[in-house]
DNA sequence: GTTCTAGAAC
DNA sequence: GTTCTAGAAC
């Protein structure tokens, strides 16, 4: 081993390298480009890389890491999140839901609010599609009964997120089951043609 | 979160 | 030979 790589591993031992792109949301939040709308204690943008026709993010203005972050005294934030989602719901014409990730990767809580049709150039990956489709995508309304009723959101069992991770590829509109993303993403969209029909 | 790319899968 | 996935990123 060379001196000088010696010395990066050393630093890189000693300072915990923080992720800096985890950090993005909070730079997009003050975007007036991204900025989708305001209400009293949250903002809504366009997620940067959507994985649907439609996909938005509803951040809170105060500084909350995610939804284990979450006590009783903010219940109320979290149901102007769902107005705004209602409010969303009218003003979009295609079917819309809402939750959070079981495990972000962005830090500042963000609820997404995306349409099913699952149509973008940006969904790339198994790992894309499973955290929209299965339990790692955990529901508004679920959240909020949870925090209504213990006052705290419990993580997902480490075993169940990886069995999400890892889950065979399935349809969210029907029983076929693709072998490779590009044979779902071409399915996706014979979905999407019956619609418009 | 994305990008890049090695090598597995086809 | 090409497509596709999956792990590293200092």
């Amino acid at each position: 081993m060379s001196k000088r790589s010696g010395a990066v591993m050393a630093a890189n031992l000693n300072s915990k390298k923080p992720k800096l792109w985890s950090l993005g949301l909070l730079e997009t939040m003050k975007d007036p480009e991204s900025i989708v709308k305001k209400s009293k204690q949250v903002v809504v943008i366009k997620d940067k890389y959507p994985k649907a026709k439609i996909h938005y993010l509803v951040l809170p203005e105060a500084d909350i890491n995610s939804i284990y972050a979450l006590n009783k005294s903010h219940v109320e934030l979290l149901e102007e999140f769902g107005e705004i989602f209602e409010e969303i719901e009218k003003e979009e014409k295609l079917p819309l839901k809402a939750g959070f990730h079981a495990v972000p990767s962005m830090q500042r809580l963000h609820m997404h609010i995306i349409s099913t049709d699952m149509v973008s150039p940006c969904l790339k990956t198994k790992l894309h599609w499973n955290s929209f489709t299965t339990e790692f995508f955990r529901p508004y309304a679920d959240v909020l009964e949870e925090l209504k009723e213990k006052g705290c959101i419990t993580k997902m069992a480490p075993e169940l997120v990886q069995s999400c991770k890892s889950r065979e590829l399935q349809c969210n509109q029907c029983s076929y089951k693709p072998k490779t993303m590009p044979q779902l993403k071409e399915h996706l969209l014979t979905h999407l043609k019956k619609e418009e029909n």
